[in-house]
DNA sequence: TATAATAATGACTAACTGGTCAATTGTCAA
DNA sequence: TTGACAATTGACCAGTTAGTCATTATTATA
């Protein structure tokens, strides 16, 4: 483990008993066993920090999520899919999800806040992409309701699992959810929130060529070791300046690079910039 | 307005902005126009001005929605009763709920974390107790999951409500709730979490003789040119002492008193403390 | 071993925090 | 107009914060 990633690891469990801002860089240095020099040796400020923490978990949990649900062919199971990798990630990384759990807003630099409403739009569009899957014979106003009903559900176990600490049978909860998902769907009629809100929850952030071939650099560079990865990445970047490949080559060059977070991350990205140059 | 309420408000609408760490005394002080020895005339300290606000807005709180569901005689009415009460001080006092809900525990003194607790639990206990009447027929299990469930409902809403501040149906919010909880009461099967978790839900806090006198007489301190509060209060007193009177003249006495928060308050107390009594 | 390059230190600064208190201002009855 | 009392002020204190930088320790290289 780098010095980088001990500094990381140590804030996350200082951030998550005392918050963010009680949190002070003398306690994260005393707790790595460093001085304070070094720790801005490293990161340029403390928001850089709470940055790098924040874009490190919201990426590659992102990135698992999309995963865990793209590779499940049953429209059946997506939910439960979904549903599945968010708590095994929340209670994976229990520490990190109190933070992000309890500190909402507050006080944080405007392109952190910027960034964090990116992730939730993504966050929110693959849920509303699996609801929009799984429950197609909806109409849309429907499926905002179910939108609305799983994120609560989904805000009341993580407490339940976060907060209270409680051991939890995490595939009992999950098929919970989905049973009252499906008969949410399958029963409700009044909706409760124009449809026309639909359209607010999952704005589509800017996606630059720029910014995928970065991420693909950066999966390159974290996979130095692996050829197959690193010739897989080189393609795609190839593919994005000329584009000649056809898409299940894509997919299966997408599929050699998710090795990892980063290589996740990048094949994710890679996607949605397709996705959105198709819609186009 | 005195200058302690001015002070509150304008503290209200500064830790709903920052948050209540990032908040300084200083800040509320110039948006009140007032120096900062002044506020230390009203305020012990910071941490007692924020003990006041969150205490202030609890207790009339659990008060309003106890007093909106006790006054309900249709039992499937309960349910969406208690909601509209919970929505609508939400939305009344938005920048308040907003502390509550995006501040949940990090770096407040250890008493106001009980305090808090405390109420959580009333609140707590009160939805099951709505639920319980109106669901009764269903099993210790299933009610569990429809605490859950509604528990998850009000939070997606709530953030909808006051994050996103659109502008949104109450009445239609309520409805779709209580239809969705009707549903899973009806078709859900799967438990997903133990109902030995009840208990821990609701532990019921300590109540003494005492603080319910104590509140008694502040609800006539802030009612003292109200003749029927004041002897109703009274009486109320005199039977805590020594009980004589039958139930339903207690009732009366509760309904009397109950012409302010303080009293909505002193009543609901009242009551909690009867009801741990004749429990024993 | 000697030298260059890199990593790490911790005393220091300037700004801000909650909280205090001697000094000032305002009020009102005599 | 005076004087007693209460209300209000803001300079001040001790403590903490994020962030800097001249100095020192460690490592790699020749």
């Amino acid at each position: 483990m780098t010095k980088k990633q001990l500094i990381m690891a140590k804030s996350i469990e200082l951030f998550a008993e005392y918050g963010l801002e009680a949190t002070s860089v003398q306690q994260i240095t005393e707790r790595c066993g460093i001085s304070k020099g070094a720790f801005y040796l490293y990161f340029k400020s403390k928001d850089e920090l709470i940055f790098s923490i924040i874009d490190d978990f919201m990426s590659s949990f992102i990135a698992n999520i999309e995963q865990a649900v793209s590779s499940q062919e049953d429209r059946g199971k997506l939910l439960y899919d979904f549903l599945y990798a968010v708590f095994t990630k929340f209670e994976e990384q229990a520490d990190f999800a109190k933070i992000f759990l309890k500190e909402h807003s507050f006080s944080l630099n405007r392109d952190l806040l910027q960034t964090l409403k990116n992730y939730r739009s993504m966050f929110n569009r693959l849920l509303l992409s699996v609801i929009q899957k799984q429950y197609s014979e909806l109409k849309a106003d429907m499926q905002l309701e179910l939108f609305f009903s799983i994120n609560g559900f989904m805000k009341g176990y993580s407490e339940f699992i976060l907060v209270d600490q409680l051991p939890a049978d995490l595939e009992r909860i999950c098929r919970a959810i989905v049973e009252k998902a499906g008969i949410i769907a399958r029963y409700a009629h009044i909706s409760s929130i124009s449809e026309d809100y639909l359209e607010a929850l999952g704005v589509e952030p800017e996606i630059s060529k720029e910014a995928v071939i970065t991420l693909l650099k950066e999966t390159v560079q974290e996979n130095k070791h692996d050829p197959l990865v690193c010739e897989s990445a080189f393609l795609l970047m190839e593919d994005l300046e000329k584009p000649q490949l056809k898409d299940v080559f894509i997919e299966g060059l997408l599929n050699n690079i998710r090795k990892n977070n980063s290589g996740k991350w990048a094949a994710y990205m890679y996607r949605q910039y397709k996705m959105k140059k198709s819609g186009e």
